[in-house]
DNA sequence: TCGCCACATAGCGATATGGCAAAATAATAT
DNA sequence: ATATTATTTTGCCATATCGCTATGTGGCGA
């Protein structure tokens, strides 16, 4: 059933999972997952990401460099203010599939937490 | 095209995102996605992932932790040994769909190195 | 040219994390 | 009970990271 296109369960060379590993450290703050979550929106300026976000501004200047170092994200200048997109296709689908997984979880612990109907 | 089964272009609560990034960041550190990769190939003893690795016993004893923890594997003693196995069905899709992505990047900027045809 | 605006960078303290070595625990064998 | 094996846990140190404040910088208008 699984298709397995790129054959991962062949070793990885360790430079390959030290890439692997930068990504996902890129997504591993809630920060940097809010100003993606903001970007999926469509593109937006860093103020308004400042705004939306919460966090303080060099916050989030610094946390959209890493997402820029990451790859995940593009940066141009338009006058004064600097504009931010997703780059990189498979963010969404990468939370995505976080979020349905997570949601699989709970809802199994939810229903070892219920009353059991057959006792 | 895109499904977005999940939409996650919604905005996301605060409490969704710390527990997203606790996911990724199980994923952000090249021994865990080695021990992963491991058993990928399938189940394997705390033992023989210590020598397969070639980390340090603690460490790996330390990584499976935090691996058990986010929910990535499983485990289960059998006598003296502890028989490890991945429990999450989607760690090999997150690592298949961020090695795809990186070969698809890297073959970008090689082929930006490259001498230029119509030049 | 001066000053302002949007943003980036630097410096700092607090906290988290990785790896090593040593000690603790658990299950089995003698 | 004691020893042995497999694994976990605990300190400890070095390093990385987060958020804050302050400062630097580049583009634009007056």
């Amino acid at each position: 059933m699984k298709k397995n296109s790129q054959e991962t369960d062949k070793l990885l060379s360790p430079i390959a999972l030290e890439l692997i590993a930068s990504r996902f450290r890129a997504l591993s703050e809630p920060v940097r997952l809010r100003l993606l979550n903001l970007l999926m929106q469509g593109e937006q300026t860093v103020g308004h990401l400042v705004e939306a976000s919460g966090s303080g501004q060099a916050n989030v200047s610094k946390h959209l460099a890493v997402l820029r170092e990451a790859g995940m994200i593009g940066m141009r200048k338009e006058g004064l203010t600097t504009v931010c997109f997703i780059a990189d296709p498979i963010v969404a689908d990468l939370c995505n599939m976080m979020c349905s997984r997570l949601r699989e979880e709970m809802e199994i612990k939810a229903a070892a937490l219920a009353f059991d109907p057959k006792i």
